[in-house]
DNA sequence: AGCGTGCGCCGCCATT
DNA sequence: CAAATGGCGGCGCACG
C-alpha cells in the first residue's frame, strides 16, 4: 500500500561561520517527520528532502570550527524549494556578500515560505523581506536589529513569529520550535506532537524535564481548559498544585484528570509542576538577589531542602552553585544580562531561559 | 545516612 | 458494544 503525500523540499542556506545548531535543530525535526511517514509505510519518498546550499559546493567551517558539507552551490541550484531556511551565526562576511543576498532576494518570491533562525533574521532584513512585518531574533541583538532596520517591528520576547509567509525565530532552541510549527502547519498537530516526543527522547540533555520544548509543554494541548490550567500554574507556582487540588480546579476526578493531562501534554501533572517550579526558581536565582529561602517560597518548593533536591535531580547542581554560575550576584556575568528594554515578565519559557543561559556562557 | 510514610502514578475493573 | 470516567490497590520514590 502506498499513499501519495506532497513533497516539500527544504533548502538551507549555509555560509562560513554559520551556527551549526541553527541548521541541525530544524533539520532533525524535518528528518524525524520523514521517518514518521516512512515508519507508517505510507510512502517510499521523503516528505521533506533537505538540501544544504552555499556559495560553493563543498566544505564549510561552522562557527564552532566543525565542518559540514554543502551539497551544491546556490548559484546552480535549480530545485524549486517549498521552504527556504536561513540560519544565523557570524554574519560579518555574509551581509557584505551581495551574491548570497541577491540570490535570497531572487528566490524569495518563488518559495512558499521563508524562515530564519537566530541572527538569520538579519539576512532576511537586509534583503528587505521583513519590511513592514513583525519579526524576532536573538535577544542580545534585538536592539541592534531594530536600530538597523527601523521598518521592522521587533518583538524580543517571542519564540518565533509568523507574519504571512515569513517566519523568524529567536534562538537555537526556538529553531526547533519553529520547525515543529511548520510541521504542524503542513501535517497537523498529531504529527508534530509525535515528532516532538521523539525529539525529547533523542535530544534529552542533562537538564532533564526542564529541557522540554515550549511547544510540547503548551501548544500541544488540544483542550483550551488544560492550556489555561498550564498557564495558570506558571503564573501561580506557589499555590497548592497537588494532583488532587488541580483536579478539583478542573472539576474532574483525580484519576481522570491525571490521565487526561498525560495524554494531552505528554507529562504527568507532578512532573509539569516541578518543571515550572524549577524554571521559576532558575529565573529568580539568575535575575534577582532574593535569598534561597525566599526563592524556595516564591517558586512553590516552600522548603529550601526540597528545592535543593529537585535541582540536583534535574540540573545536577544545587541552587547556590547555579546562582554562582549564572546569577547576577557575581558581577562578572553582568555582560550577559539582557537589555532592560527587553526584560521579561515573571515567567519565561523554558526555551527562552535555556537560550539565555547559552548566551551568557558565550559571553565569557 | 537511613528509614518510615505519604504522594504520585498506573494497571485493572466497574460504571455510565 | 465502544468510549469515557471513576474508584481501588499496589508499587516506587521523594519527603521529612
Amino acid at each position: 500500500m502506498s499513499i501519495e503525500y506532497p513533497v516539500r523540499s527544504v533548502g538551507i542556506v549555509g555560509f562560513p561561520g554559520v551556527e551549526i545548531l541553527d541548521i541541525t535543530g530544524p533539520t532533525e525535526v524535518f528528518s524525524f517527520t520523514n521517518l514518521y511517514f516512512q515508519r507508517r509505510g505510507c510512502t517510499q519518498t521523503t516528505v521533506y528532502p533537505l538540501t544544504l546550499l552555499a556559495e560553493e559546493a563543498g566544505q564549510l567551517a561552522t562557527l564552532s570550527g566543525i565542518r559540514i558539507v554543502a551539497e551544491k552551490s546556490f548559484r546552480t541550484a535549480e530545485d524549486h524549494f517549498d521552504t527556504l531556511l536561513i540560519p544565523g551565526g557570524d554574519l560579518g562576511k555574509v551581509l557584505s556578500n551581495s551574491d548570497l543576498l541577491d540570490w535570497v532576494k531572487s528566490v524569495a518570491p518563488k518559495v512558499r515560505r521563508i524562515v530564519s533562525v537566530c541572527t538569520g533574521a538579519f539576512i532576511l532584513a537586509d534583503c528587505g523581506l521583513l519590511d513592514g512585518r513583525r519579526a524576532t531574533t536573538h535577544w542580545n541583538h534585538c536592539r541592534e536589529f531594530s536600530r538597523t532596520y527601523p521598518k521592522i517591528t521587533v518583538e524580543p520576547d517571542r519564540i518565533f513569529i509568523k507574519d504571512g509567509n515569513v517566519v523568524t525565530s529567536g534562538g537555537i532552541t526556538s529553531g526547533i520550535d519553529l520547525a515543529l510549527a511548520l510541521v504542524e502547519d503542513d501535517w497537523g498537530q498529531e504529527v508534530a506532537l509525535h515528532v516532538a516526543r521523539y525529539l525529547v527522547v533523542f535530544l534529552k540533555r542533562p537538564g532533564g524535564q526542564s529541557q522540554f520544548s515550549h511547544y510540547l509543554a503548551l501548544e500541544a494541548s488540544t483542550r483550551p481548559d488544560l492550556r489555561d490550567l498550564q498557564v495558570w500554574i506558571m503564573q501561580h507556582p506557589d499555590r497548592d498544585l497537588r494532583v488532587e487540588a488541580l483536579a478539583e480546579r478542573m472539576a474532574m476526578s483525580p484519576r481522570n484528570f491525571a490521565r487526561l493531562f498525560i495524554s494531552e501534554t505528554g507529562l504527568t501533572p507532578a512532573k509539569f509542576v516541578e518543571m515550572v517550579r524549577i524554571d521559576t526558581a532558575r529565573h529568580l536565582l539568575s535575575a534577582t538577589m532574593l535569598d534561597i529561602d525566599g526563592i524556595a517560597d516564591k517558586s512553590g518548593f516552600k522548603d529550601p531542602e526540597r528545592m535543593r533536591r529537585a535541582f540536583l535531580r534535574q540540573l545536577g547542581v544545587n541552587p547556590s552553585d547555579y546562582r554562582k554560575r549564572f546569577g547576577r550576584s557575581d558581577g562578572a556575568v553582568l555582560a550577559g544580562v539582557p537589555d532592560p528594554e527587553i526584560e521579561r515578565g515573571p515567567y519565561r519559557s523554558v526555551a527562552q531561559t535555556e537560550y539565555e543561559r547559552k548566551g551568557r556562557l558565550m559571553d565569557h
